[in-house]
RNA sequence: CGGGGAGUAGCUCAGCCUGGUAGAGCACCACGUUCGGGACGUGGGGGCCGGAGGUUCAAAUCCUCUCUCCCCGACCA
């Protein structure tokens, strides 16, 4: 790793608490979270009334979304995640504009194509303007300016950031919203084969992504449109509440890609071959015949797109003019490929995936805070003491620990904690504090035991 | 882009048909009683009824136009 220049600034977590603790935490007397017991009207899907109720997000129009403290930081933990796994497989990050000039839009041909779902901006000179909802061109200009030779190649481009199509009907909250956050990735290499390499890194990285999220992926083949061949996959996350159904062999379940150490320099192709080699199908795409061969080793099962991968050789690079020179001293144009990830559509996909019928059930590593911590009473003393010193003790063991410190009645504090969803509860009572005891509580699974305070924090920060 | 629905308090909604001083529950503020699963009492604050025209002595209510949001379908990360 390199040796850090920045100013060391406090975790964001820790700004905000008047306590003075060091560690990762928030005090709900001072937190901005603004939940609702009512559903409002409007939202239909559970992830949607979820984030609503939940206080993470505020609709600004349809189909946009304020991000308010408690959505924004998962939506800042998937995306730390997809990022690091970027990173694993060699990607590099960069950071391209949301505004983009119609210019180079129109080399490639897409100004005219892409219709009304771009929205079409001027500025004070008349110059026509877009926001972007992709962007090909924008890094096949970067690439052409200062890539020439293949002696440069491979290289893995990407950038994390806010993109917008003018959906004629935006719905489902964040799922399905007009504005949306969106990794993507560029790749470009000399000729096919190479391509093909790109493209089987982001294959594997997409699957561990879904994975470190806690979440079941199942790669299908997906249409390729014009250039043909067999290298696009979206990838599908299984909820029983998701928006389309899907069909697989059952074995595609258990694969595990977790445990498996990946070496991204190595030939990737004989892992992607045994993820693709199994039969899996969205509703369109599926196959009657496959169905009848399958019997019972066939899922039927429901499921959220969240990624999309494909390659498309030459499309932009050659009206584009993105060209390297070959070993023979040629020039060919580069072959390029691209790797979408719904950054911020898989914070809905993921409350899809796991709720119930009190609220969210956040998975560990996406879960805006690991603990929070009900105190039933702190206006009684040992109470007080018993809760305020848990918080302490849990931030400076590194806890991410949100203390519910109101003066509310137990019921709305229980309820406005399952709403959350946070994987840990921890609660604090006159009842346990007698005998030196608080309850640990699992959201997943409503199971619970007393602990000694100590017990808890071990259990906690272990 | 076709078809439907809705805009009244922060939220959920009633009132509109049949014009006559704008309501409820929750939320909010104060005080008191409560306190291990969304408490209770008393008092209080808050809305040009989406906007613009029109009809009328009088419009949340009737008429016209417009904006916004939502739902179903076709499309998409």
């Amino acid at each position: 790793m390199r040796e850090r220049h920045c100013l060391e600034l406090p975790p964001v977590a820790a700004r905000g608490d008047g306590s003075g603790d060091a560690g990762p935490g928030m005090r709900l007397t001072e937190y901005f979270l603004p939940t609702l017991k009512e559903t409002p009207s409007e939202a239909q899907i559970v992830s949607h009334r979820l984030m609503l109720r939940a206080g993470m997000i505020h609709q600004a129009a349809a189909g946009v979304y304020s991000w308010l403290p408690l959505g924004f930081r998962v939506l800042k933990k998937v995306e730390q995640i997809v990022r690091e796994e970027q990173d694993a497989a060699g990607a590099q990050e960069l950071l391209m504009p949301t505004i983009q000039s119609a210019d180079l839009w129109r080399e490639s041909g897409r100004y005219e194509d892409y219709g009304k779902e771009m929205l079409r901006i001027r500025d004070r000179h008349d110059r026509e303007m877009l926001y972007g909802p992709t962007n090909e061109e924008l890094i096949a200009d970067i690439f052409r300016t200062h890539i020439k030779s293949y002696r440069n190649l491979p290289k893995l481009l990407y950038h994390i950031q806010w993109k917008f199509r003018d959906e004629v009907r935006p719905r489902f909250g964040v799922m399905r919203g007009r504005e949306f956050l969106m990794k993507d990735t560029y790749s470009f290499d000399v000729d096919y084969a190479g391509a093909r390499r790109s493209y089987n890194k982001m294959f594997i990285a997409y699957l561990k992504t879904f994975a470190r999220l806690g979440l079941k992926t199942i790669p299908m083949k997906a249409e390729t449109g014009p250039i043909g061949g067999d290298l696009s996959h979206e990838f599908i996350i299984l909820a029983d509440t998701g928006e389309s159904r899907v069909f697989c062999h059952k074995d595609l379940l258990a694969f595990d890609v977790l445990g498996t150490e990946v070496d991204y320099a190595a030939d990737l192709q004989p892992m992607v071959d045994q993820w693709t080699s199994l039969y899996a199908a969205t509703d369109d795409m599926h196959d009657a015949a496959e169905e009848k061969a399958l019997g019972d080793r066939l899922v039927t099962a429901r499921g959220i797109e969240v990624g999309h991968i494909f390659y498309f050789g030459t499309k932009y690079s050659k009206p584009m003019n993105a060209t390297v020179t070959t070993v023979e001293g040629g020039s060919v144009p580069v072959e390029m490929g691209s790797y979408g990830i719904g950054v911020s559509r898989l914070v809905g996909a993921i409350i899809e995936a796991f709720h119930d019928d009190k609220g969210i059930i956040w998975p560990e590593p996406v879960a805006p805070f690991n603990v929070g911590l009900v105190n039933l009473r702190p206006d009684d003393r040992a109470c007080a003491e018993a809760g305020d010193s848990l918080y302490r003790r849990l931030r400076r063991a590194g806890v991410e620990v949100l203390y519910d410190d109101r003066d509310e009645r137990a019921g709305a504090k229980f309820a406005d904690m399952e709403l959350i969803g946070l994987p840990w509860q921890v609660v604090v009572g006159p009842r346990g504090v007698k005998a030196g005891t608080a309850e640990l509580k699992r959201r997943a699974t409503g199971g619970s035991e007393e602990l000694s305070l100590d017990a808890v924090i071990d259990r906690l920060a272990g």
